[in-house]
DNA sequence: AAGTGGTCTAGACCACGGC
DNA sequence: CCGTGGTCTAGACCACTTC
């Protein structure tokens, strides 16, 4: 075994991932364990640490006491999206960003949005539809409910001049949420708000909300044909 | 300022987000430097360096060296996307899954094709058309490229026996890689295959992968109606 | 019981980027 | 210049898991 001084986690992480394509460590392979490795790669065994952290996040390496360190079988690639403001999406493109107030209305959600959602059933919450423009072209429809209860100055606020999204990201922070992407056919009212054929394709991205354990705010949003969400791996 | 004893890197995350969400330190703000955080928490530099940096990986603060740590005003999210092989997001929810290989040819891409994706104009490269089902159902429907200059080995595998997804991943590992999701209407062809009407919105996920700067495969995934691509923020 | 990764510490040096 | 974060080190203790 030959002692190279690799230095940093990010001169380590490109070894090992080297080792793991061209089948050094072949998938399913236990690898050597820190200690080992630091005094191959002439480092400590924390840099060793941080590099092989790292590659199990990105799902390259499986990590267990005791057992060791495994190249994974079939690597389930983690791909990270950034969720942006539909804004920031707009100006990024130089394009003149719109904003359209549809409906707004104080009242009981479906029985199934509460189920799915868990808020209480019975109890009135803000719903919101509104458009997104692009240079005047519809970008982007979304159809919101925010849980009063728990933000009642949403009532107050006049959603035909503040975009709901942005309003709430700076008031009223969530700890979590959980995100669905899908594609349905446009109905009649969703292709005539987006001007585009009923039936057409569109992507559209389901989130919701919580604080703790309080609901926020749930919204749908139906994209333009055409739309794309891009990202790396 | 009271001390308070925060020993674990964890802790510190959960009380740094809790000052974010609760605006003790509002959007925009600077927070206090690594030294005095690690004074205020009972810790070492080391342990606040490591909550801080994966608050600033998952879009909540920006840090930069001299001019310090702030609290990002309007925060992107970032989401982990886990992109599974398909077999194994069918056998997960209990189904059985099935493969058929639909075409098979070896031939020249379109010169768009060529062009996006890098590889040198005039060559032939394998082209496949396969079709995965959950308990006999269609589920995806794929249209692949292959790099056969960069790996001559995929002519003579037998595709309608091995999938080419899980043979390239165990015999052409890639870099780097490249992903859009979208959303389509079915054409005649395709809504054949995947047995809905035609005009049916499908989930589309289009991927290219390279090693180092060779391309090795391109596929455009269509999911059946009804695909959901699921994450938490 | 013992081996492995997970984390923390105290200290150090360095790179970047405002000033 | 010099304050800040970025990283590395050597050592330590602990938690988990397999044996």
């Amino acid at each position: 075994m030959t002692l190279v001084k690799l230095n940093s986690f990010q001169d380590i992480k490109s070894e090992v991932l080297e080792r793991i394509t061209t089948r050094t460590w072949p998938p399913g392979e236990l690898i050597p364990n820190e200690e080992l490795l630091a005094v191959e790669f002439g480092c400590s065994r924390a840099t060793v640490n941080r590099a092989l952290r790292e590659l199990s996040e990105s799902g390259l390496l499986e990590r267990k006491r005791k057992a060791g360190t495994r190249v994974v079988l079939n690597p389930v690639r983690k791909a990270t999206l950034s969720i942006s403001i539909i804004r920031d999406d707009i100006e990024k493109r130089g394009c003149t960003y719109g904003y359209v107030l549809l409906e707004r209305a104080h009242i009981m959600p479906p029985l199934v949005l509460a189920k799915t959602w868990g808020v209480a059933a019975g109890r009135k919450m803000l719903h919101l539809k509104a458009l997104h423009l692009s240079n005047s072209v519809p970008y982007a429809y979304e159809d919101r409910w925010i849980n009063t209860e728990h933000i009642p100055r949403a009532l107050e606020v006049d959603f035909s001049a503040h975009n709901a999204n942005e309003w709430l990201v700076q008031n009223a922070p969530f700890t979590h949420g959980d995100i669905a992407f899908s594609a349905v056919n446009a109905d009649a009212r969703e292709s005539e708000y987006l001007d585009v054929r009923e039936r057409d394709a569109v992507f559209v991205m389901d989130r919701k909300t919580w604080h703790d354990q309080t609901p926020i705010t749930t919204v749908r949003v139906l994209f333009a044909p055409g739309h794309r969400m891009h990202t790396t791996l």
